[in-house]
DNA sequence: ATAGATGCAAAGAGTTTGCATAGGT
DNA sequence: ACCTATGCAAACTCTTTGCATCTAT
């Protein structure tokens, strides 16, 4: 029931912990290696998981992605994708109190909030492209 | 592009329409070959897509499961999934305007909210074990 | 008769697991 | 030394796609 610190795990754990945002198996893996090269996927699985269960990470999940994982550090927050570049920023207000909304005999414990629309780099669906400046995030 | 009345999406489009909760591909599967015994899996996730694209369904997605869906006709509403028997259940309120939650620059066109607790089934979830009713739901 | 829809099976994509080995304690 | 964690590859699960056949129009 040991926990040991190994490169990887520590890797994967700070990658987490200092994005901002939430990330996908895959996004974790690709910023791991650039300090532990030979990280394998199957270990950042393992350890997503391991350190979910130890409640150090909390998952995410937006119609159409896979999961992504974020910090459970984080303070209570929720989430915005940008309909247009896909790309998911933390909303670090809250409606606040929402146990009124469930049905009678019904206990809510927390609640997930994640709003659709465009984000300050991809204006206005209007007109075809063609000017301004086209920030994209890969 | 025609769109041709064929027996199995009739029956999918009925079992999404008639389910009053979010199904996913397999439950769709299994409600819908009560009536179309040879339905495949095949057809079903095509035809969830063409539903999709045709914005007659709408895709429901929470952490850890696969996507379920439900019909798009349901007025504007949001979830509840208990933590215990994991069951989702519609919640027909909504805190209201969100726009300004998100930062400056942002728009938000629409918003999702998913709550979770104890369902009307699963009380609550006693101190210590070892007396007690327990109520679970498959 | 024509072209879209279906069923089946193979192909893909994402995630998990078995096993031999590396490495933390 | 002991035993967990890792890497690799095979196994799985979920979803998509190719193709011959069926069927709504």
């Amino acid at each position: 029931m040991e926990q040991r610190s190994t490169r990887q795990r520590s890797a994967i754990r700070a990658v987490i912990e200092a994005a901002g945002r939430p990330l996908s198996p895959q996004e974790v893996l690709e910023a791991a290696q650039l300090d532990v090269p030979a990280l394998s996927l199957a270990t950042v699985y393992r350890n997503v998981k391991a350190l979910l269960d130890a409640g150090e990470i909390s998952a995410v999940s937006l119609p159409g992605d896979s999961p992504r994982y974020e910090s459970a550090r984080h303070e209570h927050h929720h989430h915005f994708q940008c309909t247009h570049c896909l790309r998911v920023f933390d909303v670090h207000n809250c409606p606040g109190d929402l146990a009124g909304l469930a049905p009678a005999g019904f206990t809510v414990e927390r609640h997930e909030l994640t709003l659709y629309g465009r984000c300050s780099d991809c204006p206005a669906p209007k007109r075809a492209a063609g000017k301004g400046k086209k920030a994209h995030a890969h």
